[in-house]
DNA sequence: ATGTTTTATGTTACCGATAACAAAATAATA
DNA sequence: TATTATTTTGTTATCGGTAACATAAAACAT
């Protein structure tokens, strides 16, 4: 491996001297610093961020830390914060811990040994709260993303869930549905929570009172969806609900595989709409009526609050950021059937 | 933060023997390994991989560059590999190229200096011999996935796409179609190659002269697929293809995408079938007759393969792992109108 | 009890870079 | 030209851990 050391004896100068070169310090002579830099070149010298980060304390290593990995809606969230990284000369580590609190909390350990600078979070459950905490004691910056764990608290970045809720609850109302089932996820997360809110006050605003049998909790990304929604559409007819909400894309479409298994037709028998979009590119099964959530826009801010913080250093108030969603409507809802 | 020395004062040992209880050396007395581990757990000690990788000369940090981060068929990669690497305690740098041969060259630059113990690769193209002869030059172990730059020997894990084209054919021509053309990828990669000469084979074999007219060379990620698509569909009648085989789920979806658009029906004006799934569920819209490639197991078994030259260090022959795929038939193919 | 192993712990130097200070070389001024 | 200021370069110590060797303590043998 070539050193500081090899470069400056074949150079004739010190160390040190090199080391100023590398870091373009401005008191180097250009003539010695053009000697410098071809033997730099001539050897294929790279520096050595390992012994760098032992005396600046930093790594330039940041974490992002996902429920999912296969959903496109975080995959764009991995894209917006790789790209603001890069931009800014950080690395990112992507983690993936499958909505499992265990696997977050062993990921966190590593990643404070791995020595990151910085993590970006979406939490999977209260059970976060511990190891968020280590972050908190060991002071390594962190954001929140999607989620919040609010006894700890942090910057944060999400989607409006308030609106968005609002947003796609109305939509149906507004063609006539009054029996909105609305499948969420465990209420151990923040926006499951808030979302759970938006929906009962909305329709209560519409004067509608929210029917408990309406509003299932199930788990984001596994679940028995067919039992869930064959238990649903079991309700006799009276109480059957006409509509669907589902509070992600993976809930959306497990609820239309359900419903297409049942042949029950959508969106004439049960429309249905979910949060995020499910596809791959936009437009290849324009079907689903979603409303979608900025989420590169969440992992590029996102990231940029990150290293921001990591940088300041400041023990700054918190901040917190609130994108709105877009309600894209398509063919999956329609008027009730009389 | 706290080191080996506070440790060592605390508990009234050297920092050596410190060391020691960290890394499990037997040569230390029961006693003071408890009382150690008590003063670690005391204070909350996490051992600092900077430091140690100074001496060590490993940082246990690997890298997965990937051409699209938001194509299922590569996160699935992503995840598999991620699983070996955590459970050989590995970090994994995940980097997206957006199949672009500058980013890439950008990426394992800066992945060398991040001091990367090795690097599974996606390669974008021919131009990215470049970089990958940096990692030689530094001897930084990497293995090639699903694609393999033949002027840089090394190890690879990779699909059938001999074996996978064939299928593929050869249900279409089952079926009755003869004419059929093939939207590949950018003839700068390996597996587009292989497709190509297997596409060409097995309708030879079949007594089918392939039509250069038929065979078109697209990218993987962004092309104009409306523009092909009509081309190919505007040829006349006896000329017009019947069936059309994508070299990618994304080429796929945007080919029935044209084609909705075309106002052509799928599968009785003309089959569509493509090489991996697009979708994050795999019977959410159990439509596309595709052969699946095992991606998973690409990413679980390259992580693997990669970490078992790492840490063999020998210069060994390279292997070449091929892994086989599987044909799914669904309802995008069919027999040809008469 | 004394010497010899064996086991357990401590010392020193080093990994590659840099901060802080020291010293040399050059330029500016009297 | 001597003196001071300025620019440029070098020295030394340090970051947190570990390898290699040295030493002390305990266990065993004579």
């Amino acid at each position: 491996m070539v050193t500081i050391y090899d470069i400056a004896k074949r150079a004739n100068v010190s160390p040190m001297t090199v080391s100023r070169v590398i870091n373009k310090s401005p008191l180097i002579k250009e003539s010695t610093r053009l000697k410098v830099e071809e033997v730099i070149r001539e050897l294929d010298y790279v520096p050595n961020k390992q012994a760098r980060s032992l005396t600046s304390k930093e790594t330039r290593l940041v974490a992002l830390v996902i429920p999912d990995i296969s959903n496109p809606f975080f995959t764009n969230i991995a894209r917006g914060a790789e790209d603001k990284a890069l931009q800014l000369g950080y690395h990112l580590i992507l983690g993936n811990t499958d909505e499992n609190p265990d696997k977050e909390s062993q990921y966190i350990g590593m990643l404070m040994s791995a020595g990151v600078d910085g993590v970006l979070l979406v939490p999977s459950g209260e059970a976060s709260a511990g190891h968020v905490k280590k972050l908190v004691k060991r002071s390594i910056p962190f954001v929140y993303v999607d989620r919040t764990i609010p006894q700890v608290p942090a910057d944060s970045i999400s989607g409006d869930n308030f609106q968005t809720t609002r947003q796609l609850v109305q939509h149906l109302i507004a063609l006539g549905h009054r029996k909105i089932a609305f499948i969420n996820g465990p209420s151990s997360l923040s926006n499951v929570r808030e979302r759970d809110q938006a929906f009962r006050e909305t329709l209560q605003l519409a004067g509608i009172e929210p029917n408990p049998a309406y509003m299932i909790e199930t788990h984001f990304k596994q679940d028995n969806f067919d039992e869930i929604i064959a238990k649903l559409v079991s309700l006799q007819q009276g109480e059957r609900p006409t509509a669907i909400l589902a509070a992600n894309n993976f809930i959306g479409v497990n609820t239309l595989r359900a419903l297409r298994t049942l042949q029950i037709r959508v969106p004439e028998e049960m429309a249905v709409t979910c949060f995020d979009d499910p596809d791959i590119i936009p437009d290849y099964n324009p079907f689903l009526t979603v409303a979608k959530q900025p989420a590169y826009d969440m992992g590029f801010l996102g990231m940029q609050l990150l290293i921001e913080r990591i940088q300041s250093g400041a023990p700054a108030s918190t901040r917190k950021i609130v994108l709105p969603s877009e309600l894209i409507i398509r063919s999956s809802t329609g008027k009730p059937q009389e």
